[in-house]
RNA sequence: GCGGUCAUAGCUCAGUUGGUUAGAGCACAAGAUUGUGGAUCUUGGGGUCGCGGGUUCGAGUCCCGUUGGCCGCCCCA
C-alpha cells in the first residue's frame, strides 16, 4: 500500500481511464466545431475576488482558495462562467459576432464526494455572447443535445427541461408580488421537486401564510408540462410583458421542432436553478430513468459580464460535467470498448524479419496509421493473441517465407481472412483498408 | 458541516468461538508453444490485512481513535 494516497476527492487517470475521457473530449470537441463554436482556454487559478463578485462571500467555504507567495488571495476554478466573461468582457468591442465559444477544462469544489460529484471534475461550457434574442438558446440547447446524441444517446435516454426566470417573475409580479417576494417564492419553485409543500416554509416564514388561490396559481404553472398548457396559465395572468415573452417560447419550441429535436424537450417551469444570477431561459439535461444527478445546466445571463467589470453584454451558457455523464454512458453501454486500439498490429517472425517490418512500421506510422508490434521475439501464437487483443483490426505479418518471397501478409483480425501483397504496396492496401469502410 | 455504512493482492472477494508461515478467482509475467485468435495446463511475482493505539500468552478477527471509500442530508455556480 503505497504511503501516499491521493487528496480526497481527486482522481488519477491511468491509460484506461484517460483513453475513455479522451474519447469523451474528442467527441465534445468535434461536436461544437460542427456548430461554429471556438475553443478557449484560461488559468486554473484566479483571484478569489472574481467569485465573491459573481456569487457572494459565502462561496469562499466550497472554493479551493488559499493565499499566494505573494499575499493574493486566490482560488482554483470552480466554474469557467466568470473566466469567460471576463475574456469576452476585456475585447467584446474587438470581437467578430456573433461570440460562439466553448471550453472543456478541469474545475476544483472543496465538497462533499457524492455518486457522480467529486472535488475535481472537466466541464464542457459552451457560450454565446452579445446575443439577446431566443436564437441564442436555439443554439445551444441543439449543441447540448447533440453533445449528447454523438455518443449514441437518444431520447430514451436523456431529455432537456426548460423553463424561464423572466416568465416566472413576470407571472408573479402580475400576482402581485414584489421582487424579494417572487425571489422567496423562486427559492421554493427550486426546492418543490424534493420537498414538496414544506418548500413553502422558508417563504411563510419570512412573509407570512401564502395565499391559497395565490398558490394555487403558482402550483399551476410549476406544474405546466407543455406550450399550450404554458400558455392557457399565462393567459389567466395577462399583461404585455407575459404575452411578449411567451412569443419567445415559440420561437425556441418552434426552432428545436424543425431541427428535429422537439422530442429531446421538456417545457417544465419546475425548473429555476439555484443561484439567482439568471435572467430568462434555464435549462437541465436529466437521464429519462432519473437515477442520476443533472448531466448538464445552463441559462441566460444578461447581467454577469457588466458586474464583473465589462460592458453590457447579453450571455447564454450550458456546461455538462464529466463525471455524471461518464456515468450514464457506461451504463448504457455506449463507452467503447477499444478507444485507444491501434489500426494495425504486426506479427514478425525473427530478427531478420523485423528489420523488414521496421520499414514498413515506420512508414505508416509517419503516414497517419497507428501501428503496434511486439518489442521482443515472441511465438507466433502469442503475436496473434496479443494482435487480437489489442483491438486492432489488421495485422501485418513478417513471417521468413513472406520475407524471403518480397511479400507481406495483411489479416483482417475481424473477418479472419488473408491477403499476401508486395511489400511495396503494403502502405497503399493498408489505406484503401481504412478509407474503403473497412472499419 | 451532519448521519449511516464499509476498508484483506492491481480488481472481485473468502478467512471458523481470537490460534502455526493470510487464501481463491480474475488480471499480470514465464514456460508448455519456431506460422494463425481472447483457450488449456504448469510455474511465478505481488499483502505492514487502510493507519495508530489498546485488550490478550496470541489480533485480519475484539475495543478506542484516525484516515479514506460508498450512500444520504446541506449545497450544487
Amino acid at each position: 500500500m503505497a504511503t501516499f494516497q491521493t487528496l480526497p476527492g481527486f482522481r488519477e487517470f491511468y491509460p484506461d481511464d484517460l483513453a475513455r475521457r479522451n474519447h469523451v473530449f474528442r467527441r465534445w470537441r468535434q461536436t461544437a466545431h460542427t456548430f461554429g463554436f471556438s475553443e478557449y482556454d484560461a488559468p486554473v487559478l484566479e483571484p478569489l475576488e472574481l467569485y465573491k463578485a459573481k456569487s457572494g462571500d459565502e462561496i469562499e467555504g466550497q472554493l479551493f482558495s488559499f493565499t499566494d507567495k505573494g499575499g493574493r488571495e486566490v482560488a482554483l476554478r470552480p466554474e469557467m462562467t466568470p473566466t469567460v466573461c471576463r475574456l469576452v468582457g476585456a475585447r467584446a468591442n474587438a470581437l467578430k459576432r456573433p461570440i460562439k465559444w466553448f471550453s472543456i477544462a478541469e474545475f476544483y469544489r472543496y465538497e462533499r464526494m457524492q455518486k457522480g460529484r467529486g472535488r475535481c471534475f472537466f466541464q464542457f461550457n459552451a457560450d454565446i455572447f452579445g446575443e439577446p434574442g431566443p436564437e441564442a438558446e436555439i443554439e445551444l440547447i441543439a449543441l447540448l443535445v447533440q453533445c449528447l446524441c454523438a455518443f449514441g444517446l437518444t431520447e430514451q435516454d436523456f431529455y432537456v427541461r426548460l423553463s424561464d426566470r423572466n416568465l416566472w417573475f413576470y407571472f408573479l409580479e402580475a400576482l402581485g408580488f414584489d421582487d424579494t417576494r417572487s425571489r422567496a417564492i423562486l427559492n421554493a419553485i427550486d426546492k418543490y421537486e424534493k420537498m414538496g409543500d414544506d418548500a413553502f416554509g422558508a417563504y411563510a416564514a419570512a412573509f407570512g401564510p401564502l395565499d391559497p388561490e395565490l398558490k394555487a396559481r403558482i402550483l399551476a404553472l410549476l406544474n405546466v408540462k407543455s406550450l399550450p398548457a404554458l400558455e392557457a396559465v399565462v393567459a389567466s395572468a395577462g399583461g404585455d410583458k407575459l404575452s411578449a415573452r411567451l412569443q419567445d417560447w415559440r420561437r425556441v419550441l418552434e426552432a428545436l421542432e424543425a431541427m428535429g429535436l422537439a422530442r429531446f424537450v421538456a417545457v417544465d417551469l419546475g425548473v429555476v436553478r439555484g443561484l439567482a444570477y439568471y435572467t430568462g431561459f434555464v435549462f437541465e439535461a436529466f437521464d429519462r430513468k432519473g437515477e442520476l444527478r443533472a448531466l448538464a445546466g445552463g441559462g441566460r445571463y444578461d447581467d454577469l459580464v457588466q458586474k464583473l467589470g465589462g460592458p453590457a453584454l447579453p450571455a447564454v451558457g450550458f456546461a455538462i460535467g464529466d463525471m455524471t455523464f461518464s456515468l450514464l454512458l457506461e451504463q448504457r453501454g455506449l463507452m467503447p470498448a477499444f478507444v485507444e486500439a491501434p489500426d494495425v498490429y504486426c506479427v514478425i517472425g525473427g530478427p531478420a524479419e523485423r528489420l523488414a517490418a521496421f520499414g514498413d512500421i515506420h512508414a505508416l506510422r509517419a503516414a497517419g496509421f497507428r501501428v503496434d508490434y511486439p518489442l521482443k521475439e515472441l511465438a507466433f501464437g502469442k503475436q496473434f493473441k496479443a494482435a487480437a487483443e489489442s483491438g486492432a483490426k489488421l495485422a501485418l505479418i513478417y513471417g521468413g517465407d513472406e520475407v524471403a518471397k518480397g511479400v507481406v501478409k495483411i489479416r483482417d483480425l475481424t473477418q479472419r481472412t488473408e491477403v499476401e501483397v508486395p511489400r511495396a504496396q503494403v502502405a497503399a492496401s493498408v489505406r484503401d483498408f481504412f478509407s474503403g469502410g473497412g472499419h
